[in-house]
DNA sequence: ATGGCCACTCTAAGTGGA
């Protein structure tokens, strides 16, 4: 089973690449975040002439998820349950057996800023219910852009913002992995300064100035059988790309 | 590090992203 995740930033933008990565790698899942488009404009229509079902969560002009799959996608939830929030960012369903919650985490902007305060009780209101879903899903993927980069390994060493890099940040990402989750990517060798986020200012892809910040998290029942886990920057590359790389792991199941 | 973003929106300049 191939699992990936993909910040688009716009999914109205980026149709083409999306659909052209889906031709090319076939993953069974694919999470994708920023789709930036309400649930009446999702192009349902030409995901399924590329063989892809897909459920989403939309807003107009911020956040928005979706799942897209090859197989059904049962038992859909859409935002976290009990965590009042118009923003769109949480969307989960299981497919193949597998739960997967698939999450647009706040940026967060400055440490010590509203936005900051929000990502945080956001983060600590997905760890209250995901403790709960783990009961009933021992197979269960939390994917998507989480907006922190978990160590100083996951940031370019040049990287001087506190935003992304910050304790409490991390001590939440911990907290998510004290649940019994395994950061796929890290189940592996990897070569060189990985990341799977670049600015688009200041030429950052082409210096490699990114952060590690879209990760796929997998219970221990799956992290046995993950065979690979990669980060797919081919598509940075392209014309009018997102800022953000797809990431893909191969679990098998 | 000597560069100069991108997508969105009550289509102008402001917001948000990370």
């Amino acid at each position: 089973m191939r699992i990936a995740t993909w910040n688009v930033n716009s999914l109205r933008v980026r149709l083409p690449h999306v659909l052209d990565w889906l031709a090319a790698q076939r993953p069974d899942v694919l999470c994708l975040q920023e789709l930036k488009l309400e649930d009446k404009a999702f192009p349902s229509a030409e995901l399924e002439a590329a063989g892809y079902h897909a459920v989403s969560n939309g807003q107009k002009t911020y956040n928005g998820v979706a799942i897209l799959s090859r197989g059904a996608a049962a038992d859909v939830v859409r935002d976290i349950p009990g965590f009042d929030d118009p923003q769109k960012r949480i969307i989960a369903a299981t497919i193949g057996g597998v739960r997967i919650v698939c999450g647009y985490f706040p940026n967060g902007q400055a440490v010590g800023s509203d936005k900051f305060d929000y990502k945080l009780r956001w983060l600590a209101a997905l760890t209250t219910w995901l403790r709960d879903e783990l009961k009933t899903h021992p197979r269960l993927v939390l994917t998507g852009d989480f907006n922190i980069a978990p160590t100083d390994q996951d940031a370019h060493p040049d990287w001087k913002d506190e935003i992304h890099v910050s304790a409490p940040e991390r001590d939440a990402f911990t907290a998510l992995i004290d649940l019994g989750l395994s950061d796929a990517f890290r189940l592996f060798e990897q070569t060189g300064q990985s990341y799977s986020w670049w600015d688009y200012r200041m030429g950052a892809f082409r210096r490699n100035f990114g952060l590690r910040i879209d990760h796929i998290l997998v219970t221990r029942a799956l992290a046995d059988a993950c065979r690979r886990c990669s980060i797919d920057s081919a598509p940075r590359k392209l014309e009018r790309p997102s800022d953000h790389a797809p990431v893909l792991v191969d679990i098998e199941i």
